[in-house]
DNA sequence: TCCTTGAATAGACGGATGTCTATGCAGCCG
DNA sequence: CGGCTGCATAGACATCCGTCTATTCAAGGA
């Protein structure tokens, strides 16, 4: 990303993936998820820890879902929802700047 | 990130910085000063490849530069700017997942 | 079967955001 | 000094987005 310029596709699709993460409530959402015991957490887990209303936070779990950061699935009464580390590990190596030229004035 | 929660500053300060990456024309400005011969961009260089007006391209700057992903100097008549790497590189690094047992169903 | 609980959907509403046109400011040059 | 060029600011406007309440759907238990 640093070394040539995106493509306008590439660029409109990254941006969404950063749209994803482009809110605090999202954040900690998916920080608890990868962080829970199992790395798996029930939405009635996820629920406590904010000041918003469960349909918010369901609202969140699909922005999340939408943008390939996390996945679901239904277990009888409840819904288990986990990250899928790679969409987060491909985000982490495109914004690697290692050997770089590092720029500055002059 | 994934390995405990964040805190709730700690999400807002961050998402901060996701919604500054969280458009198309802000990335791929960042992508182009970055692969900029140099490491830097005066503004008559940025207003060309895209659709949208001088004064949008300079919003979007402002806002870059605000979330702290570039910076940038006066020189005579044009004005340069120039990504810090930092920044980048922090998020990189926070978005690593390296290690971290990999959730699924069951 | 009915009721309860966990979770998602629908729709409304206010605030944030991306874009534009018009204007202002800074520096160079004749 | 006057005008021109590069860039930023101001303000308007439409759309998007996060949140809520109300409702619906799914699954289990008495």
């Amino acid at each position: 990303m640093v070394r040539e310029p995106l493509t306008e596709d590439a660029a409109k699709s990254l941006s969404g993936t950063f749209k994803a993460l482009a809110d605090p409530v999202r954040l900690r959402l998916l920080s608890l998820i990868a962080s829970f015991e199992g790395g798996e957490a029930c939405v009635c887990d996820l629920t406590g820890p904010f000041d918003v209303s469960q349909p918010t936070i369901s609202h969140h779990l699909r922005v999340l879902r939408e943008a390939g950061l996390i996945d679901c699935e239904r277990r009888g009464t409840w819904v288990y929802y986990w990250v899928l580390p790679d969409a987060l590990g491909r985000l982490g190596s495109l914004l690697a700047t290692d050997g770089v030229a590092v720029a500055g004035p002059r």
